[in-house]
DNA sequence: CAAATTTATGAAAGCGTTTTCATCGAATTG
DNA sequence: CAATTCGATGAAAACGCTTTCATAAATTTG
């Protein structure tokens, strides 16, 4: 950890007895520089430590070389896998990335994509959001845009997400294959923005699973939560004060999921005996759920990865490589055979 | 959400009828100017919508506005607290965070460290890591430094962390009060770098409440993990090995009493019923642990304002005010009166 | 081997600010 | 009222790079 002096490139130039363009040159290897002068440079560097002022840089060159990344939540582990992917994935390249915290909140976001600006980032890739998609339309015509986990209609090119539909399919159809036939479903209120495509191809996957399988579903067994853990219990009661049976619950995430089963545990119903739940996120605690929870895990980190990659081909000017990808059912303990 | 266009302050200063200096000076308010000329250039930013470039002014006044943090776990909810704590510290200003991740590795912290110098951030929060004293008591000696969650021995006038040792102390009171005799600890290898102050003065803590109680600690008793979920299930498998009876178990953190609680289900044994437990953190699934955990909650929020204030005054050249933070006992359902 | 390219290099002009310095009129002092 | 201080302002010099432009040397071409 050697820090900064205010060495500049021309006291390199001065070492190496060339001129500042040179040095420039050999750093950004932009032109070609005889061997020696080439040494000499790489040697006077090493010697006296050299760092660029970034600003100096940036201004002169009008790229600032960093991406920006806005997240809506630090403390959550899936955004936290994506934002792992996305470090992995600028790792070897000369950007870096700038994180913001967006809380879920448009004005925040908004405020944070104004930052991103004014800090003249040359890519932004944004998880998730509640921001408007006009707002990130016309955004995306001034800068490169990637999205992940969310579905844009205007900018399909640019988003990478996971397939919500097959994967809540294949999680129902898992139910249903261990016996299950009144299977409810925790969905989110769809007025409640926060990753509405997500929730919404969830819940299609869920009811074609059953139709599928040649069961009709049942609106008495679906009910809306807002995606928190409370909004999980709730749900249950609610569920519970219907009187309709059911043997199985299928979440639209983890976190309803674990208040499902902590209204479940207050009801002094056992689970998975009498009901089996299945989540969809696989956050951290999920295996540590009391049973460990069968749920669905989305690729975080690869998609990190290929929205790295996607924003540097758009920066290119390269048409992005743009990917699906499968979320996997998790099985742990939480589903039962029924019967 | 405008975008940036280039227009600079020369254009303000044409629009305005005034020098580039003015506007300059209008902008950082760092000379008086004429109330007219003032409300012109106001007028003219407004009408042209006028975003400073950032790198020029950096470069041009050798402050970067920035704060650089460095955090070790994006997915992690207490420290998710404390950069929200931080984000509202720095919000009335005109400094702005900048987040980097060491992921609980060392050379990962040194290189995030060394881009934050690159960076040219005017100060630096450090929250926990892993990251040698001595080393950061160097990069201490250039640049203000405040570290979050970790106690600096060599700087401790710049450290803001929680009192653990009285916390811990509660915690095992409680469960004292509660009818408790023989009580467990899950701690953690002192070696294992991370965290070790924390885990010291909470094994300490746990240590003189059973004296204070006039209960002879009993290192059959004591075991460690490592701070993981996983090193709670092993924790328990050991202690049941051990063959000595035990009515409640205190964690070092919430992580290992997730695991530990694991471990107990796995066992058939009944929680709190049979055995108590009691976590530190108070992470976010605790509240949905089945039961709900009782735990010691860190005031994260408030540490992280407290480090944002802290860091300005360093920067200002003013002492910075330290504080010792008090942690909660938040009582749930994981306890339950011995005997 | 002269003419046409190519390669290697330095000088110097930006990039968009901040800040020092100088100036000039207005206000204060004795 | 002359002498001094103050307040407001603009010109111009940094800040530390990148990049264009010009040029000289080396290489290729016909």
């Amino acid at each position: 950890m050697t820090l900064k002096e205010n060495v500049t490139i021309s006291d390199i130039a001065r070492k190496a007895n060339v001129s500042n363009s040179t040095v420039s040159r050999v750093l950004r290897g932009t032109a070609s520089v005889s061997p020696k002068k080439y040494q000499a440079v790489m040697d006077a560097i090493a010697e006296l430590d050299y760092r660029p002022n970034i600003f100096a840089q940036s201004l002169a060159s009008g790229q600032s070389m960093t991406i920006g990344v806005l997240t809506q939540n630090f403390g959550s582990p899936f955004y936290d896998g994506i934002l792992l992917g996305i470090l992995e994935g600028l790792e070897e390249t000369r950007y870096r990335p700038l994180f913001v915290d967006g809380r879920w909140e448009t004005r925040t976001e908004i405020r944070a994509l104004n930052m991103l600006v004014d800090r003249q980032v040359d890519g932004v890739i944004i998880l998730g959001g509640q921001i408007s998609e006009d707002e990130l339309h016309e955004f995306a015509q001034q800068k490169p845009l990637i999205a992940v986990a969310r579905k844009l209609k205007t900018l399909p090119e640019q988003c990478i997400f996971v397939n919500n539909y097959a994967a809540a399919h294949s999680a129902v159809t898992y139910l249903v294959e261990r016996g299950h036939r009144e299977i409810a479903h925790i969905t989110a209120d769809m007025n409640y923005s926060a990753a509405v495509d997500d929730v919404y191809y969830r819940r299609k996957g869920y009811q074609q699973a059953l139709i599928d399988a040649g069961i009709e579903p049942d609106p008495r067994l679906l009910v809306e939560g807002n995606l928190q853990q409370q909004s999980g219990v709730l749900a249950v009661e609610m569920l519970l004060g219907r009187g309709r049976v059911f043997s199985a619950i299928f979440c639209a995430n983890d976190q309803m999921a674990f208040g499902a089963r902590l209204a479940l545990y207050r009801r002094g119903i056992r689970v998975p005996e009498e009901v089996s739940i299945v989540g969809f996120d696989d956050e951290t605690s999920a295996a540590y759920m009391i049973p460990p929870l069968t749920t669905v895990r989305q690729p975080a980190v690869e998609m990190g990865q290929a929205a790295a990659n996607a924003i540097l081909d758009l920066i290119a000017e390269k048409p992005p490589e743009k990917k699906l990808f499968d979320a996997e059912l998790i099985i742990r303990e939480s589903v039962a055979r029924n019967r």
